[in-house]
RNA sequence: GCGGAAAUAGCUCAGUAGGUAGAGCAUCAGUUUCCCAAACUGAAGGCCGCGGGUUCGAAUCCCGUUUUCCGCUCCA
């Protein structure tokens, strides 16, 4: 990260605060490791991100529809899922290295070892010794091994270990008023698994046909071993997904076709193509036979932003298996031979974008520290560049001074309005001032009402990118805001 | 989790031979002002991150702790 790079990713942080977007959580109390709260500004642009999510993903598309699971699922839904089982480390550090390591993948390396220098016996022995510890989650047993075996950290060739301790990548709580083992319960890691356990609810109750989708907006929680850079990665965060049903063979197609679709949801907002790019995955997850991701470039690089998943029909089968109920769908669609496609177990292309990561994404792409200075005089101005239909206030009403009865025709002039958009009213401090707050917020128009105004009902109306403004009717008002903040803009 | 750095008013920061805290901007109340920030007058605002120790006395020295930043480590 270069220095004014540096510089600016670190201004958009303070900017955040100052004005009302992203304040760190519980701050009075020291705040709380990786988590952070939106304030008055920034729930109103993640509220507008939202909301082009969703009308484009399933107002747009007659064949996907939206859910709200909740954020509680039953514990076998992980177990399914492979979580519970995948994202359980026993993690161990070595204190002279300070590299830490998975102490099941140490055991593992020593069988190995064994293995191939033929003491077959000694392999199954610790192998045994290793799955009855894991198995019973005993810890320090697993450290024993360590240390039995005499184990050395390959880069400081020491012994000096820490104790074993559980990586949970899932945070758990108990579900009863009484604390008891069967009790715990997970906050979900990711919101897919309340779309696939309602696969069939949706299916049936919306009488949907393969190819069809779902869609959700919704939290998600993650124990991140090390969280930072803002609110890139928190632990807890909000993911926007559809999860996309088709015919087993037609995946790929499908998979380009999402892959295509999301990249243009983004540059509809008006940001330069060269700062997207795609990223294949080459290692794949246990459940995906594709993988791409969107990546945005922040200050600090090229970072994901969206995923596009080939999930397969992993996720369903493995959820038909554990809960016993058949996930199959009947296709009477006629295939090449002239047979319905009959019964199967649909595939999985999955869209899954982070809310906060877009966010910050949207934030640092509009944020501009603009230098307006002449010969006469140093000026500059912050501004956000946001979309109009993203801004969080869409227009600002100012009196330009407060007497002759200009508050009260501007209040006027703001009540019709408000009704349409959210809409701010000023008073206090030079008008050129008022302008700038509003940009720093990003404030598409200000509209100024002055001693004209009182006359022949006109008034001006000054544009956030330009600066310039316009004397215009105040009954135009509705239909120029409107024009400009309106959802066609970015839908078509 | 490890190592390094930092923490003083809402923000940016001053404040060392240890002697009861200061500026600019922002805020609030007025004045002025008919269109692009920093005009005038006044006011308010500070467990100097938190806890302990040394000292007659600590923002300042020592120890611990929390949070943030930078590296490393981990990551679907």
């Amino acid at each position: 990260m270069s220095k004014a790079t540096d510089e600016l990713f670190k201004n958009v942080i303070s900017h955040a605060k100052e004005y009302g977007f992203v304040f760190p959580s519980s701050e009075i109390y020291d705040g709380l490791s990786a988590v952070y709260d939106y304030g008055q500004n920034g729930s109103e642009l993640k509220n507008n991100i939202k909301t082009y999510w969703w009308k484009s993903m399933v107002q747009m598309h007659e064949n996907i529809v939206g859910i709200d699971a909740a954020i509680f699922m039953h514990p076998t839904t992980w177990k399914a899922s492979g979580h519970v089982d995948g994202f359980s480390d026993p993690m161990i550090d070595n204190k002279d290295s300070k590299k830490r390591y998975r102490a099941d993948q140490l055991l593992e390396d020593r069988i190995a070892k064994y293995e191939a220098e033929g003491k077959t016996e000694k392999a199954a022995q610790l192998q045994q010794e290793m799955d009855d510890a894991l198995k019973a989650e005993n810890l320090p047993r697993l450290k024993e091994l360590i240390i039995e075996q005499e184990i050395a950290c390959p880069v400081s060739g020491t012994r000096n270990w820490t104790d074993v301790r559980q990586f949970n990548l899932m945070f758990s709580t108990q579900m009863g008023a009484v604390a008891d083992d069967a009790d715990v319960v997970y906050l979900r890691p990711e919101t897919a698994q309340g779309i696939f356990v309602n696969y069939l609810n949706v299916q049936k109750s919306g009488r949907m046909k393969i190819p069809f989708g779902i869609a959700q907006i919704g939290k998600a929680f993650r124990n991140e071993v090390i969280a930072r850079q803002f609110i890139i990665r928190m632990r807890e965060f909000e993911q926007m997904e559809m999860q996309f049903f088709v015919r087993p063979g037609t995946q790929k197609e499908w998979f380009n076709k999402w892959k295509e679709t999301r990249l243009k949801w983004h540059l509809a907002l008006g940001t330069a193509p060269e700062k997207y790019r795609y990223h294949e995955h080459t290692k794949l997850a246990h459940y995906a036979d594709a993988a791409y991701d969107i990546e945005f470039e922040f200050p600090f690089g090229f970072k994901e932003v969206e995923g596009i998943h080939s999930r397969t029909d992993f996720d369903l089968s493995q959820h038909q298996k554990f809960s016993g109920k058949k996930m199959q769908y009947f296709d009477p669609e006629l295939g090449e031979d002239g047979k319905p496609y009959g019964n199967y177990i649909p595939y999985v292309i999955e869209t899954s974008i982070g809310l906060d990561r877009m966010f910050l994404l949207t934030l640092i792409n509009a944020y501009e520290e603009e230098d307006l200075s002449t010969e006469e005089k140093q000026d500059s101005r912050t501004v956000l560049r946001l979309h109009p239909v993203l801004a969080p206030v869409k227009a600002a009403i100012f009196p330009l001074t407060k007497k002759d009865g200009l508050p009260e025709k501007a209040r006027e002039i703001m009540d019709k309005l408000k009704l349409d958009f959210n809409i701010q009213y000023e008073e206090k401090d030079a008008i050129g001032k008022r302008y700038r707050r509003q940009d720093a917020i990003g404030t598409p128009f200000c509209i100024t009402v002055d001693h004209q105004t009182l006359e022949d009902n006109t008034v001006t109306i000054r544009y956030r990118d330009t600066m310039t403004q316009e004397r215009v009717p105040a009954d135009d008002l509705e239909k120029i805001i409107g024009d400009k903040v309106s959802w066609k803009n970015v839908l078509k």
